[in-house]
DNA sequence: TAATTTAATGGACCAAAGTCCACTAACGCT
DNA sequence: AGCGTTAGTGGACTTTGGTCCATTAAATTA
């Protein structure tokens, strides 16, 4: 992956930083689809053809944009947390609900892009959606195993329905609030 | 909505019904992605302009061919049906998937196309999301009118749970089967 | 220093969605 | 028949994502 070249002209590692910044300062202005190429490598003060040596799709950039910036985006839960399991889902949930005012519509861009471009898809899914899926599946099979969740669930089809949920919500626009977070926990976990 | 128009030259009914099936065709044939709008019209054998004075974008186009073409898509389930609603959802969603088998890549595709265009979105929400949303609602405010399900809970969230369950696995490519359909109506009621 | 290798640049090019427009066709009305 | 009105046609045009390519720049190696 990162194999350093023997010869031939460096890679200009500022040139990315430049992209990537600039893609996601404009997307967040302006809107994802209102932001073209032309417009990120003008900002970027780079070619054309500098981004796509590197990115294959717009998608791709602003995927690693946002994925680069929000490292801290939905850390995962500490499982060692004593604190109730459902506590923790709802408080892991709210969390991300946050960070999806700032990159909600980004998202739901990225959504779309993987929806028409199946080499995205995969990337995409590999990047940001398995590794966020387990999080979820994680903590609730720490829920299992401190018996607060019954054994016979099954922990991936929930992390699955509770994902599904505020995809759903996101994409369809509606509001993503600290009162949904403690519904799906409900859900989950049975009323309280 | 349908004035009809005093005078001028008729609109041409039948180049509708060649745009609505042309669309539909090539798009089932190559891809929602892969069909160009000249294509289409090449298909129907009419003018580019023809398609847009009915229509405003593609994706209105093929929204408006699959909903005429499947009236019986995903009918709503019997509510004076004897049977438990647990039974009654579980079928309805399998019923869903199965149609999902034939309609769910250009389903995704519209999914796609109304995170990029906010007038696309209402009109699919509005044709398309919200009235089957309601019918998972209303059978669910029937299981609690019959006491199968606690009149505690919120329908219409458990709707959105739902629905939200099958869109993440339909938008992450992952398969809709009646076993899916099955650990739905389980979470949603319980174990059986 | 010269040869080789890889990166960066700028601009031409392509395909596709959607707009615009001048022109023609088909209707009702007088 | 002539007029106004609306629909349909074909083609030019704009914008944008993405590709291609010839040229130039910066590094290593011999």
């Amino acid at each position: 992956m990162t194999t350093k070249n023997v010869s031939g002209r460096p890679v200009n590692a500022q040139a990315s930083l430049d992209l990537r910044a600039a893609a996601l300062r404009l997307v967040r202005e302006n809107g994802y689809e209102r932001v073209s190429i032309a417009a990120i490598v003008k900002q970027a003060g780079v070619a054309r053809q500098t981004l796509y040596n590197r990115w294959d799709t717009k998608a791709d950039l602003v995927l690693d944009a946002v994925l680069e910036e929000t490292q801290s985006y939905a850390a995962a839960p500490r499982l060692d947390d004593p604190r109730p399991c459902r506590e923790l889902l709802e408080e892991f949930l709210a969390n991300v609900f946050d960070h999806l005012l700032v990159n909600g519509d980004v998202l739901r861009a990225l959504i779309a892009a993987a929806q028409q471009d199946a080499a995205f898809q995969e990337k995409f899914a590999a990047r940001f959606i398995l590794p966020r899926e387990q999080m979820i599946t994680d903590l609730l099979r720490q829920a299992q195993t401190r018996g607060e969740l019954s054994s016979g669930r099954d922990a991936e089809l929930i992390s699955g329905l509770v994902h599904g949920a505020f995809w759903y919500r996101l994409l369809n626009r509606r509001g993503l609030d600290r009162h949904f977070a403690q519904a799906i926990a409900s859900e989950v976990f049975g009323q309280p």
